[in-house]
DNA sequence: CTCGTATGTTGACGGTGTAAACTTAAAACA
DNA sequence: TGTTTTAAGTTTACACCGTCAACATACGAG
């Protein structure tokens, strides 16, 4: 057994990391579609039974291509909520929309994954943890904008967290008719969301 | 060359309608995932290259599917607006709202072959006929709502739809966190949807 | 230096979509 | 009615895919 982490333990390298950078760049130059297991083994440059030896499947591989997809996502809102620390928390929530839907769009196979593939989140407990630091971190920009004496924080989460999510599905799926101003419905759809997310149901 | 339309041509009956409901069926019953052409082929008794006759590709089939899913949900979401004949404009959006997510839940996978898998629309005039009356649907329900004279029926339209999508998105990929109640968070957010698409924007 | 074992390769199995060649029977026409 | 055209279905084949088992290799522990 081994004992120390170097980075190169043998053979072909750390073949774990590489076939992770593999499968992500697969992921955003053929989509999740296209995505094969074969495909990283031979950008790895290895046979394509070898991914076996980190991976018990392609969904073990997809998995942790999620997760870090998760780490950046959460960093990336974090950094884009966090721009101007002078911002009322209703500013702040409609900038972590913006970057969440800035995200889905700038890598749409990987948000895919993420929200989308029905993946057995129970088998990766860095998958588990990294998605709920998103939702943590959701919970906590709506609970800022409705005040901390009110209840059911989460099905207001659920509330702004549909609305994104339901932007950047309809954009990345090009379902949106033709002759219409993303930028628009994005700046628009979120303005109306810390009024609407305060102005209804029990106190 | 056939010159008369009868509905049984030959050997095996219809196998065009066959087809149709034996995909219809295997997709309720084993989700998009695992759709398989050859699964209908065997559900319908034939062998498995017998489809390329009607339909060039699966792609085809799903199209055509997908196509009556359309039909079945307009038809769903008139019948539900006009069930109160007296009620207002909004109450008709959010009879309509809660009527796409009941759609979306009771038919998980044809919601999702119609809103979600990546489709050329244009290969299937059926389906884009289809989909387009769905969305002259909408149009018309958020012009009742946002009044005749105010612009913009396109982005409020889009508004409403991402919201409803991404509830219905959400729900049926199980992404909702374990303790809530999607009754509320349909109800809270729906509720909130004229008055958010009356009052932001230009005039 | 030896040997166990983690890592990678090869080959196989059943599954998929699709294409071509072949067979069958209905329809078209004389 | 009888012949021929042609649509509809079958068989076979190919290139992929994920996964598994058997085998080869080379690191690292002892």
């Amino acid at each position: 057994m081994k004992r120390k982490p170097e980075p190169k333990p043998y053979h072909h390298g750390d073949l774990y990391e590489t076939l992770v950078t593999a499968g992500t760049e697969l992921l955003k130059e053929e989509g999740l579609e296209h995505f094969t297991l074969r495909g990283c083994a031979r950008r790895a440059g290895v046979s394509h039974a070898a991914p076996k030896n980190h991976f018990a499947s392609v969904e073990d591989l997809l998995c942790e291509i999620a997760a870090r997809g998760f780490d950046q996502f959460v960093t990336e809102l974090d950094a884009e909520a966090d721009s101007d620390p002078a911002q009322s928390a209703d500013s702040r929530l409609i900038a972590m929309g913006r970057a969440y839907v800035a995200f889905a769009r700038a890598n749409p196979a990987i948000y895919l994954l993420m929200f989308r593939h029905a993946q057995a989140f129970s088998k990766s407990v860095h998958l588990q943890a990294a998605s709920h630091a998103a939702w943590t971190q959701l919970e906590s920009g709506v609970a800022a904008v409705i005040g901390p004496e009110r209840g059911d924080v989460i099905s207001r989460a659920a509330h702004v967290w549909a609305l994104v999510h339901g932007i950047a599905s309809l954009i990345i799926d090009r379902r949106l008719p033709g002759p219409i101003d993303f930028e628009q419905v994005i700046a628009q759809s979120l303005a109306s969301l810390p009024a609407a997310i305060r102005g209804v149901g029990p106190a």
